[in-house]
DNA sequence: TGTTAGTATTGATCTATGTCAACCAAAATT
DNA sequence: AATTTTGGTTGACATAGATCAATACTAACA
């Protein structure tokens, strides 16, 4: 029996050593009732684990691997909103309201993720208020991650924009540098809303301006100063 | 005595038949602490409410006029987010971290603000959980609307944002057509992420091509079907 | 009532960025 | 090993949209 399993890696929510700091205000019975209909998936590097507009019946935790998280847009562009790694919890946005999804998750590596049910969750944020409010404020970091996002793409032009992302990937996704690269071009441009071509050519000219090395999949930024003075100007 | 009384217009919270749908969750008693430390202010068109940046003492509520919000982004370029109008609550983004506005509010025509204590409103959270629910609904739901224009500012050209602007002002700010626009071209612009010259020469087309009619203040979308057209189109 | 200041409009020009098409390299498949 | 597929790279070209500068309008004000 492959993959039915109600938990492949723990013993359960009360014991797990991986969980988001959000559920440190549960109590283990709270835990519990988390812990109840859980179940864990594991995906392949580029499955998909939702898609947007479709109904949103979980929580989700992702416990390894890497996921993008991106907006379907018009003429079947994407945008890259963020990429996230573990221990996150994701996909949370429409169950006060519509329940359906708002975004598209999949995997950039291997990954897995446990699904808790979206009525023990709420049954969490309602008889914890300490939770409740680690919630919202997760959920107001989140906003204003965006905004930021938001004014980025639509003020910075191309070399601020690839520098961001680098400086992205650097610090908050691979947290290394030099990083190994596990996310396609189109991945990249979708993140900065660039034309693929275009962000591949800001990339040559900061790889001949030794501002970053490049081989094969690995990414070195060198001249680290440079490009955060590139990423402010804009 | 001007503008230094507890409240103006109303007989406290209890009574108010102008508060957001998100305080019918409330018991009385509720409602008395919101009431409690709360103030009224108005303002004159043009003056700014809050900014960036600084200290968020309070959640406002907007009873009467008209609010412009908006992040300040490069080279004192700004990204109009939405623009508000009574019965609504703002400036909440903060209030669960570091206690900080991460956008900026300024009236657009002469508007009155109630000030609630932070403290109270937080209280009311954690006692009453469908008051908290419906507070993350709300958070919710201004993701979704700032992620459907994160995608049509990265994504459409343009008529497209101009159609969706003047779409906007019809059906959510004003509710009529015609409308008699309170809002500078500039803001229009920024609302759009297009120069204020680009904003107007598309404007221009649309009357050439007959989709609106412009006469001073006023302005009348003829073609509606043209422009949610030109909208979808991008 | 003339003047000033702010906002709106228009035209001319420049440039950032997308598109298209070709080519290459690596990986997967036969 | 040969071949198809997939993703990455490069160059040539087209264009959406910004910028700059001049002009027109409107409203406050002396």
């Amino acid at each position: 029996m492959i993959n039915f399993k109600r938990s492949v890696n723990c013993g359960g929510c009360s014991e797990c050593n991986n969980k988001s700091p959000l559920f440190n205000s549960l109590s283990s019975e709270e835990l519990e009732i988390i812990n109840k209909d859980r179940f864990e998936v594991t995906y392949k590097s580029g499955e998909m684990i939702f898609k947007q507009g479709t109904a949103s019946t979980h929580i989700l935790m992702l416990t390894s691997g890497l996921v993008k998280i991106y907006l379907e847009g018009y003429n079947s562009k994407n945008l890259l909103l963020k990429v996230i790694k573990p221990p996150r919890i994701f996909g949370a946005l429409g169950i006060y309201f519509d329940n359906r999804n708002y975004y598209t998750a999949t995997a950039l590596e291997n990954s897995t993720v446990c699904f808790v049910s979206v009525d023990n969750f709420k049954q969490c944020v309602r008889s914890n208020p300490d939770f409740a409010e680690k919630f919202i404020e997760h959920l107001n970091r989140n906003s204003v991650y965006a905004f930021g996002r938001f004014v980025d793409l639509t003020q910075k032009q191309m070399p601020g924009r690839v520098a961001d992302a680098l400086l992205y990937l650097a610090n908050d996704v691979y947290e290394s540098n030099p990083f190994k690269i596990t996310i396609s071009r189109q991945d990249l441009a979708e993140m900065t809303s660039l034309s693929k071509e275009s962000f591949i050519r800001i990339l040559k000219e900061f790889k001949e301006e030794n501002i970053i090395k490049m081989n094969g999949d690995f990414i070195e930024i060198s001249k680290m100063d440079a490009l955060k003075k590139i990423s402010q100007v804009g």
